[in-house]
DNA sequence: TTGTAAGCGTTATCAC
DNA sequence: GTGATAACGCTTACAA
């Protein structure tokens, strides 16, 4: 910062207020020092910035699995977001692992980005409520049952319900869920089929699944070895329903003749022709750019009540329910 | 840290050497002062650790597109060889955008990361080596041409070669390519193309497509103007191919009856047995490991000679092709 | 093994 | 618009 002073004749303090974009400066010295940085090669270091300004411009997103396109697809919005409001952001991530997971918030808190957005976390309440205490959070698509933190969610249940309410619609009574293990959004999902279910006079039958395609083909060959059989079957993700698909086809059993399949999240993947997956569509950008946002807003606030968005779901029809075979 | 340092009743030194593991402590003290910073919440700051030391034990990750599942599948392999070498990875997503991903450049720069991998790079080689001016750098499957940058990569045109010899074998001759346009790897695939299209003695056709499913559909529509149908198509990436399947599927083309159909990268989306896509695997993890480990000698010896690794793709039989119809 | 003191590259304040 | 000077929170010789 010297060299570039010296070599534009002007003081330190006048490149570091160019370097910010201060208005407070004739257009004659700034393109002096710009031009001076340009020729030296000059960087910033936003390390020794952040450390004396006491603010990162940077917001740290969490990525519980990037595997899925769901969240691929929710990090365009955040960025969007983001850009517009001018901070930086910075993805880590979660591996679909809790430990990963904290290992990923500690640095984010070590490096004091403004704020940390949680992508399908898969911490419980109480690691929530910690997190929050440490440094200004918000939750994208990671369930409902955080009272303390501010959230951005859509309504799991509902969707669960939406998902239920169309097989029921269509003569289906057996209706398995492949659950979602310890993901956040698992329990919504969970305790929406089983209330749609009963509330249909239908007896729920949960089966220990996962969030990605593996979970789901162990999952359906349990199904096969329990030789009882259900003419639908409402997965706890797209991954999960693509990864039940596989399996079905293997064993021969046709999707939507002879079992109806749902999924959830409605990203590329069921859309694909081939897959037509029926599925719960969740406004993934708008929760991005929601969660935003809300944590912006927090960042402002430290003390502002509790945000909690829960947007609605709604169901894409596609090819793979069907009345189930008479 | 000074309230660390009096609350454990050591000097300020002394808590340093503790946060940093450092074996030259005695056992009494660093309880004391782990107690102490556990107590108070302590978290040293990265900003000032990092700006005070002049390096930062992190990488920083460009992902050119983090809605292509071959990406977000190399990003493991960096991870657990960075994490295996105690390096903190840092993402930012490209955006399929040269601006976005030199803006992401100039961010890792200004961050002073140790190193900076870019996966899938859309830059060419002139900024390609710019980049690897400022910063310790490596490109990742992103294409052969960057003589002066460390580089790991598959042989694309040995990849494209196997897919027509594949495909001629089966007696396919008119066969065309979607390609990648401006896409690092696009060059490679489409000479690759080219070349064993003549050393079959068959009239190459290469059609601009892009790298995503979108793209694909729009080539196809534009294939089925011309007229001119081939027998064969050879595919840019997985998500191409899925395109150009949606879309030959509306138009009841039947794959591979009519026409045969293979992708490149062999993402878990053509392992989707509804898709079933013949395509061509590039072993994702261990370039993901060869590039953390290529770039920290880099780091280590920023003279040494230019690294470029070159892996052998290979195909991957699916259901997609076939013989041409008679 | 512990303590001292001089940086690291910025921003921020304030008088000029 | 400028220049001096004190933070910012840590590391790192070097001394003890």
């Amino acid at each position: 910062m010297d060299d570039v002073a010296s070599e534009a004749g002007v003081s330190r303090a006048l490149v570091s207020l160019v370097m910010r974009d201060s208005p407070k400066v004739s257009e004659r010295r700034r393109q002096a020092v710009l031009e001076a940085a340009d020729s030296l090669g000059y960087r910033p270091n936003i390390l020794a910035r952040n450390l004396a300004s006491r603010r990162t411009q940077t917001l740290g997103v969490i990525v519980n699995d990037l595997h899925n396109p769901f969240f691929s697809e929710l990090v365009e919005g955040i960025e969007r977001e983001a850009e517009s409001q001018n901070l930086r952001v910075l993805i880590l991530n979660g591996g679909r692992d809790v430990q990963r997971e904290q290992k990923a918030i500690e640095t984010f808190v070590q490096f004091r980005v403004d704020g940390v957005v949680l992508v399908g976390s898969l911490l419980d309440s109480r690691q929530l409520a910690a997190t929050a205490r440490l440094t200004p959070s918000v939750a994208v698509a990671s369930g409902w049952s955080h009272a303390d933190v501010d959230a951005v969610t859509t309504d799991d249940a509902r969707g669960a319900a939406l998902a239920i309410k169309h097989l029921v619609s269509l003569g289906h009574r057996k209706i398995v869920h492949l659950d979602g293990a310890q993901n956040g959004s698992a329990e919504g999902r969970r305790e929406g089929y089983i209330l749609a279910m009963e509330s249909h006079g239908l007896e729920p039958r949960v089966l220990p699944a996962g969030d990605d395609e593996d979970d789901a083909k162990v999952a359906i060959d349990r199904l096969v070895a329990s030789g009882d059989w259900p003419t639908a079957i409402f997965a706890f993700n797209d991954l999960v329903a693509a990864g039940a698909l596989d399996r079905l086809d293997d064993l021969g059993i046709e999707v939507p003749e002879h079992i109806s399949l749902i999924g959830y999240d409605n990203t590329f993947i069921a859309g694909l022709h081939r897959l037509s997956l029926t599925t719960i569509n969740q406004p993934r950008v708008r929760m991005g750019r929601l969660a935003v946002s809300t944590l912006t807003q927090r960042i402002e606030d430290a003390e502002g009540e509790t945000v909690q968005l829960r947007l609605e779901p709604e169901l894409v029809l596609r090819g793979t329910t069907a009345p189930p075979p008479s």
